[in-house]
DNA sequence: TTCCGTAATGATAGCGCTATCATATCGCCA
DNA sequence: TGGCGATATGATAGCGCTATCATTACGGAA
């Protein structure tokens, strides 16, 4: 048999093409099979016999053998790709869901194609688009602000889709998340609650999920009557921990009286307290500070800070857990999943 | 010319195979050109004459036609991936990486597939196996740290390899990164020269890179005749920012003189500042504390945190940089790139 | 005028795999 | 005992693209 390959090699180097690694053809006549059992083999075990599979386990192992997914993906028209679309790559958000994504494939065969739309649906069409060309085996993208044209091409893509990170209606297919609407409601209406009134919101970036956030914190303070225009401090630009503490002082300019701030995110939050502990404005006395995410940092702080847990390495598991589900045909419980925020109450808001 | 699309449908539907979308065929049918020449149009526009290439551009936007990646990878035996193994989600610091890298890429046809080793080498073999299985345009890998199998199949990988994220020599073709001896040497050297004497070592994690660090901090302190090994507290759990308190107060256990501490990274010696104010330990009087990687809180944090600026973004960008130069046949100023660190001192470290 | 290099286009033959249909074998029940 | 469904294997024909070689047209040097 030393001899097959080393004619396959001769014949390999006279030839113009080929990558010079075995191929399914190699493995199949050093097993003495035909390459579609290979093939089977590899797939799907049960279908070949007992003795056939051990031969071919053999002369894989021999040849150091390794599919190419490219002339799999092009035979069978279907990519072993998830193709994941984030707006962001800063954000520590998406790295924590990322993490669940990675963690929930485990070590199948399946890897994850990622794009960063940079928060801009032009982008984001342009690279589903270039993701769907390839015929991905299915696609994971965040939100649910797509414009209409990304819409029609998800829902005629003919492979799972999956909508993270927002709870909502209508999903393309699938849809993962929680309400980022009810996030910034419960935030607020918390501080309410603990006797605040002059409940400052700060935001930066200002995306879909933050306006939302943003509407949660209008209608909890509306329904309590203490809403006021000049308490809405955002800012387009990306979010960083130094920006807090400007948005701060941006918000007290406005509000002298000023004696909470709900922050678009826990950076923002950081930054705050910062600012704070700099200006000498005692938290939580003089002023309360609310984040969003529930970073780690936030529990350790001095004081320790309030926030609102969102479940985001869950939201990147069970996005590609139900993706799996589907592709081995197993039932999905429910295509909508709401994965829900937890309130943690900490030292900056207890007056 | 509608009669063409519509019979090319007709015989789609008929026949067993085949995506729906439209082929290079239809393109070069409705052009009146050989399919060939489409591809040549597509590829590399000025082997095709001004009249041809504006009928098959017209051809290609009317039927919306898409080239297939996996038939281009299989025909030309390179897949336009980019494979890129990260040891860590968690850590900012890849996501930083990552995005130079994303940035780097533009928005060329290059598409990143990315691995999670998890600090693992064979976990990363696997996946250089797996990501070399489909001959991608390139390899970036993270440290230099790859067993003996593992750098054999990337030296036989017919492909630009990029080693990031440390400096040193020998790579297996090219580099890009930092000293993280060097680093934790300066940083050491400053709180030297600031006169602290007793300076602890507070690691998590201690992969290679940590590793480095730690020796270089005690270089500069056996160099002073300062060190002594019950400075150095470490563990191997991730590192979180809510560790850095606990360490501190294992570190203050074993050396209750403690005036100072070189934090691995930016989000222990958080943890450790957050510790200080909590215990009423007066930064820097009391404790000086310096970080690794000065993240965009540690200038804004109180009192100010000193750090050692790394290049992380900068990295992931050249090392695209590098590939795309080598894709395109350009020449490569050098092969090992070293992209230096900066020592930022702040509020923390000066009594 | 002849020849040859260059530019532009095309024909052909795969790349390495799998979908599909065909064939062979083996119980097992009517 | 014949027939029929299940099981195991194989032969064939592409998937959609590009490498390679072939052909044609054209212009300038000899």
């Amino acid at each position: 048999m030393t001899d097959d390959i080393a004619s396959r090699d001769q014949s390999r180097k006279a030839s113009r093409r080929g990558s010079g690694r075995p191929t399914i053809a190699d493995v199949a006549k050093l097993a003495g099979v035909a390459a579609i059992t290979v093939s089977r083999a590899l797939r799907d075990p049960s279908l070949v016999s007992a003795e056939l599979r051990a031969e071919i386990d053999t002369a894989v192992s021999q040849l150091g053998y390794a599919p190419d997914p490219n002339a799999r993906a092009l035979a069978s028209s279907r990519a072993d790709v998830i193709g994941v679309l984030v707006p962001s790559l800063t954000n520590i958000v998406f790295a924590d869901t990322l993490r669940g994504i990675y963690d929930g494939l485990g070590d199948g065969p399946l890897q994850i194609q990622m794009g960063n739309t940079h928060y801009s649906p032009r982008e984001e069409e342009r690279l589903i688009r270039m993701f769907l060309s390839q015929r991905p085996s299915a696609m994971i993208v965040s939100g649910i602000d797509q414009t209409e044209t990304t819409r029609k091409l998800l829902e005629s893509a003919d492979c799972p889709i999956v909508q993270i990170m927002e709870y909502g209606d209508g999903p393309v297919d699938m849809l993962v998340g929680f309400s980022h609407f009810d996030g910034g409601k419960v935030a607020t209406n918390h501080l309410i609650e603990a006797g605040y009134r002059r409940i400052g919101f700060i935001g930066a970036r200002m995306d879909p999920r933050s306006q939302r956030r943003l509407a949660g914190y209008r209608s909890a303070l509306e329904a309590a009557q203490l809403f006021d225009p000049k308490l809405v401090t955002t800012t387009l630009t990306p979010s960083r921990v130094s920006l807090g503490g400007q948005l701060l002082s941006d918000a007290l300019a406005k509000v002298a009286d000023l004696d909470a701030v709900f922050c678009n995110n826990d950076d923002l939050a950081m930054g705050v307290l910062f600012e704070c502990q700099r200006a000498g404005i005692a938290v939580p006395h003089r002023m309360a500070i609310c984040g969003f995410n529930d970073l780690d940092m936030m529990h350790v702080a001095y004081p320790s800070l309030t926030s609102i847990r969102t479940p985001r390495y869950e939201i990147g598991r069970q996005a590609v857990l139900m993706v799996l589900d589907r592709l081995a045909g197993r039932p999905i419980a429910s295509p909508i999943v709401d994965l829900r925020f937890e309130l943690k109450i900490r030292e900056s808001t207890m007056r």
